[in-house]
DNA sequence: ACATTTTTAGAGCAATCGATACAAAATACC
DNA sequence: GGTATTTTGTATCGATTGCTCTAAAAATGT
């Protein structure tokens, strides 16, 4: 029933994506979107409800394609500890390529938007989770294969991979310097290769 | 002579520092910063310019009074590796007591104003750079004072504190939880507290 | 007292904001 | 073909944006 939809939904929601994600949310007028999704305002209206609803979408948009498209590939592999390092590279390798200093949306809504809107906060609070789980997931898989040292807390050492992720992010908006970025990551690293043993004190092995 | 201000520069300033980190630049409307300055709009532009003048302005305020304060603090105690530990430690509290969810208005502005303007860009940069030359500094001091293992790269591991801080700010945005702030933290600390690389004699420090 | 300089309040500028009203156009069902 | 339903383009709504203009008010210098 009714008139059919001239526009490329998928083409439309990406065009959405390129605007939140280059301009932030409140810098980002409904005319700028509706230009950028190739459709008219009452059609933005119609099909998706208006400026928040749609960046809700463009949200999950995002989600599917990047983080969740990275984890799923990463986590495929087999290799839990590679998997890790893998995606830390491929983060520093995207903030480096960023010309046009976009960073990563969820990280940009996480300081701009959630802060101010609960339900949009508890969304990007979702999909950090969802990374951090990853991190956690590849640490016990790790431990299990023998990659990782089996007295490292997965939970705890999750989070601070995540902490390093977004440290990563922010750091490359202002100093997008390769030698930097991986400083920030590497005792990161360097943690999964070798055990730690906070409070103890312990024998070094010598060669 | 002309006719005398009327109006407390100082607490000027002050409140257009609670605009700007509350509401983030594009969301603060020149009204809002006249009327939490205590000023009218004439006033404002005759003394700061406008808007992004002012807002240059704003983050060197809040820069001497935040984390300039802690770091000149911090050093002045002479205990170079506690110095860290309480500049994060003061983070976490800070970020969990912050009950408006502002954040750091220097990590809020290096997302959502540094990227679109170059000048800005640099002031934040700047800022930032000053955090990790403090990070570098104590891990140096430390180090000859013995609190600190001789084998880790002061330069890397000072870029490594300053992305773990960052991540702690972002991250506290979404989910303010202590037992996740610390666990993103504490392998960071951890570093200064026992050797870095597997296969070197050393001592183990014990203060 | 007078001229000069600066600050102040208030009105108002053009532009843009998010959102909506309305009717023509286009489809499906009967 | 007729009717119902949805999408579309256009025009526009009141509100707000950063900013400026004007003129009165308040200070100093002579």
């Amino acid at each position: 029933m009714g008139r059919l939809k001239e526009f490329d939904e998928d083409k439309a929601i990406d065009g959405a994506v390129d605007c939140f994600w280059a301009r932030g949310y409140e810098a980002t007028s409904v005319r700028d979107l509706a230009e950028h999704m190739g459709i008219g305002g009452a059609s933005l209206y119609n099909a998706y409800g208006g400026k928040r609803a749609l960046f809700v979408t463009v949200l999950e948009r995002y989600a599917n394609r990047s983080s969740r498209e990275r984890i799923a590939r990463l986590e495929a592999t087999g290799r839990p500890r590679q998997a890790i390092e893998a995606f830390l590279a491929e983060i520093i390798d995207r903030s480096l390529k960023d010309r046009a200093r976009k960073g990563c949306l969820l990280v940009n809504s996480a300081l701009d938007v959630a802060p101010h809107d609960a339900e949009i906060g508890k969304v990007v609070a979702g999909y950090l989770e969802e990374i951090r789980s990853f991190f956690q997931r590849c640490i016990e898989a790790g431990r299990d294969a023998g990659q990782i040292p089996r007295n490292i807390d997965a939970v705890g050492v999750s989070a601070h991979l995540l902490g390093v992720l977004l440290g990563v992010r922010v750091l490359a908006r202002t100093r997008p310097d390769r030698a930097l970025l991986e400083s920030v990551v590497r005792p990161a690293l360097d943690l999964l290769n070798r055990p730690a043993m906070p409070g103890t004190r312990r024998k070094i092995a010598t060669d």
